[in-house]
DNA sequence: CTTATTATGGGATATCATGGGATAAGATGG
DNA sequence: CCATCTTATCCCATGATATCCCATAATAAG
């Protein structure tokens, strides 16, 4: 499964529609499907994104929580409920929901913002002031990262919550 | 076998009809009939919604307890007794019984909730509250969900929290 | 510099959701 | 067994919008 790297602003236009940026669709359509899953961020004003694939399994792990459990039961009340799968048009884009639009504050462009194994799509303003203040944590607190060994590449500590 | 996504509101109308959407019904004419399980939630105001593949799975697993215990009657007493089988009209609409109209308290529309391998059946305002309590025990307890293993075989999960 | 790819914009068509009415089927009573 | 009533099923129409198709401009790659 590939990386979604990068940050790429492109347009959304009067009907909603905004390109997905290629190399984004590459690895999502290697995920089994043509589209997106999107939902809305519980910590920021964003949408989180994945792929079919990532999805299922997040899927997965819901299942092997205790059926009926309390847990199981907000997790799918939340992740679920709330995700949308959208599928690429003939041209590469998706069409975003008016409620994903206004929880965003999308005006007319929209900031793919790569996260490794998922994205997120930002108003860009909102997300370089974001940036700005992570860039700003990380050198006061001079943060380093272990680097994963073998050739699964990095897989976990995506924040979907 | 597809994935019930998002949360869709639709129109009950004078008669009981409302449309299933369509996302919801692709999933559900995968499994076998074009139709749908409907149970009455033995925890929330809610109808318990399933496609007839996944009712099958849930025979299998009820099989696999001790004949005759309580847990098995319980099961039996519930999920089978309980359970509607409703086709399909020719518009994708489903005809609810009055009785689960009035568990559910529906009024004039009716909030289809996906949850993965199954769905529910709200009433939308009931639904919102409940679901800023799931996303509220979440974020309490800062819950994390294991990320299932993809196809980099059997290796222990990472957090996603 | 040329070609290919990607992004953007507009319009037509198909699908979905909604609403109403006719007909058929099932239940009930005589 | 038949008649009647109720309601489930089927059929049709309409409006909204999602999907599809096409063209053009901009950018990236060779």
């Amino acid at each position: 499964m590939g990386l979604f790297l990068s940050t790429i602003i492109n347009k959304i236009d009067k009907k909603g529609r905004v390109s997905v940026p290629a190399s984004f669709r590459v690895t999502l359509g290697s995920q089994g499907y043509q589209g997106v899953i999107l939902f809305r961020s519980y910590k920021y004003p964003a949408l989180e994104g994945c792929g079919l694939q990532y999805m299922e399994r997040l899927s997965g792990s819901v299942d092997q929580l205790d059926l009926f459990s309390q847990t199981q039961d907000d997790f799918a009340a939340t992740l679920f409920a709330d995700s949308m799968q959208i599928a690429f048009d003939g041209e590469g884009r998706i069409l975003l929901p008016e409620s994903l639009i206004s929880f965003v504050s999308l005006e007319d462009q929209v900031a793919f913002v790569g996260r490794g194994a998922t994205f997120q799509i930002w108003n860009p303003e909102k997300f370089k002031a974001h940036q700005e203040k992570a860039r700003e944590r990380l050198a006061s607190h001079s943060q380093t990262l272990k680097l994963q060994a073998g050739n699964c590449g990095p897989r976990g500590g995506d924040d979907v919550s």
